[in-house]
DNA sequence: CCAGTTAAGGGAAACGTTGCCAGTTCTTGG
DNA sequence: CCAAGAACTGGCAACGTTTCCCTTAACTGG
């Protein structure tokens, strides 16, 4: 049973029946490559109007082994600021053809590698990834083996691939020494596994600014876990318990900051005066808390843009060349969550940043 | 020049020959489908394993006529909210063997019709959209010739496409009313454009309320524009000017809410002392804002999942049934912004929700 | 022991494109 | 007026699958 002509979309083949020419002419009209006379080409890209002619992509991709397609796995694009980086990303590949496909690996292993099933089933052209485990040596080679051009997001392994990285070692150490600057001398951090850059890039930071303060740490006051704001709960909630507290907290994990202030407030603590915090990224929410929260804040957008313009940098060009590596700086904001010890809290800020 | 075997993934050719069968036979391997021996069948299992053969989905989908790929269309995925819709569309989505594709249109028709002919094109199987203005009759009928499922998100024409739409006329129906309830008089809604199906439904729920308790409506208190935060803070900034000042704000738009509240603050004036205001849909800044901030708060990610499975009902079923509709309510979350007039505000809440 | 049935697997066509090669017509210069 | 290009166009193969149709071999029952 011969599906109706109406429900498939047409053809080339259907264009060159009814423009009465053969395939490869109407092909090189489509493509504007070759020669064909300005009648021809007027009469098949009159059809091709008239029929709504749209190159299959599939066969074009089969054909020429080229999908335009470039995949995207992350963790969840619903985690604040993930979407801008995505967008910021897709900008920049859209306008060059290419379609962006987003894959949710929510932080799993095992849902990462399926993943890279179907990115080897789809023939993606290039992968940006933000992935859970950077030690994952398995699953790096599987990734290598896909033989297109991988862009880590925020990532420093595999060696091999391109990358995007923030530089929370210096954002950290920044917002530390400010800290230090105020008075405090208890500091707790708080962010993800040490398996991956972020965290180690942040712990690093902070190390450096008490070494170049010549201020000892705490080892206790570093806690690891995830960058999840559940654990910004879980953890403020302990810290914050024992006569040992520490007088200020940096939030070392995008979206980390939610948790952190609902076990402060449950605490009955009050920022600044009983505790400083230091979020991680700008939001609606630390510029409009009362007080405004200090941010390391960085630009997903612009680490997005390049993340897709490394990606097409790869395939553009042939497979040579040194890995690139970008490191993007963060800046920090101070605002009034953050005291000095001791001394009474600034005067409070009463009207939040004019808009957008 | 050949390519170097290495460099292009293996084919189904390939696994044939390595396992010495037909092209035929590995296919029914590969697919369980047909007869072929224990033998045989572990043999060509394990060259598939060895080689790291995937089918090429671009292949399968020239030959089968089916792409697997469900596009979607939104504003912007930066858009505080959507990724929920996304992130659930996709949880669906993949479970069931399908990529998302997802486009962002800037709310600009062309850019709308452009990537129409990039979906046509894909031969996507179905598409979920949240299209910029549901009376352009000519970007209707493109989107029907595409001859694939529709869904739309959050509208309601064209009337033949199946649709998941938020009761935005239930929910600011009852926030008007709780408005009302406390003896504010003037009330102003600010919402986009009435081309716009969440637009027209607030202002018929906003209208109903006050002709439910009748009591006069002032049309001038109804102010249409866009969705975003910049248009909330210009609007606001606006009605808080003079002294016949609306004592209540509702927000009739998700992302509107921060400049809404950065214009408050410009003016000076204190939530919920001088004006009342209610957000759209809720968030940690509405949670964490002080006072917290009453929304009319609904379940994006619900949204997501039931989008996701109407098409999946279509792709499976055939052509024909009736379009669906489906209406999600929302919930209205009174909080600590919303106090009546002339007595003095309830205490302050000091701790915010439970985390996650 | 034979006819009929079934299981197993090979071969080829088709999906929609592009690119190459070859053929035809038209110019143009000598 | 003719030969040699140039300009244009048609035909065919190939990309990687799946599906349909055969052929062959094995089995079954009378």
């Amino acid at each position: 049973m011969k599906r109706r002509a109406e429900q498939s979309p047409p053809t080339i083949r259907r264009v060159a029946e009814l423009a009465g020419v053969s395939l490869g002419t109407v092909s090189r009209v489509v493509n504007g490559k070759g020669n064909v006379s300005a009648a021809i080409r007027e009469r098949v890209t009159r059809v091709i109007e008239e029929i709504g002619y749209k190159p299959n992509l599939a066969a074009q991709t089969m054909r020429s082994q080229v999908s335009r397609i470039v995949a995207c796995v992350i963790r969840d694009i619903s985690i604040a600021g993930f979407a801008q980086f995505v967008r910021a990303a897709d900008d920049v590949l859209s306008a060059a053809g290419y379609t962006l496909m987003l894959y949710n690996s929510e932080g799993r292993p095992a849902r990462e590698r399926e993943l890279l099933s179907v990115i080897s089933a789809r023939r993606a052209d290039a992968l940006l990834i933000a992935q859970h485990s950077e030690a994952d040596d398995a699953f790096n080679r599987e990734m290598q083996s896909l033989g297109i051009p991988v862009v880590l997001i925020d990532r420093e392994r595999p060696a091999w691939a391109d990358a995007v990285m923030l530089d929370h070692r210096a954002g950290t150490r920044a917002v530390t020494e400010r800290l230090l600057a105020l008075g405090h001398r208890r500091i707790a951090l708080l962010t993800g596994s040490p398996a991956l850059y972020p965290a180690r890039a942040r712990i690093a930071g902070y190390e450096e600014a008490h070494a170049a303060t010549g201020i000892a740490l705490d080892r206790r006051l570093i806690r690891t876990g995830t960058f999840e704001s559940k654990f910004g709960f879980e953890e403020t909630s302990m810290l914050l318990y024992g006569a040992q507290r520490p007088t200020a907290l940096i939030c070392g994990g995008i979206d980390m900051l939610p948790g952190m202030l609902r076990a402060t407030r449950a605490r009955g603590l009050s920022i600044p005066r009983d505790v400083s915090i230091v979020g991680s990224m700008n939001s609606d929410l630390a510029d409009l808390h009362q007080p405004p929260i200090s941010v390391e804040d960085w630009d997903y957008a612009e680490v997005g843009r390049i993340a897709a313009n490394l990606a097409m940098r790869r395939m553009s060009a042939g497979r040579p060349g040194e890995p690139r590596r970008v490191l993007v700086p963060t800046r920090v904001m101070m605002r009034d969550s953050c005291a000095a010890i001791g001394k009474p809290p600034r005067r409070r800020r009463v009207n939040g940043s004019p808009p957008n």
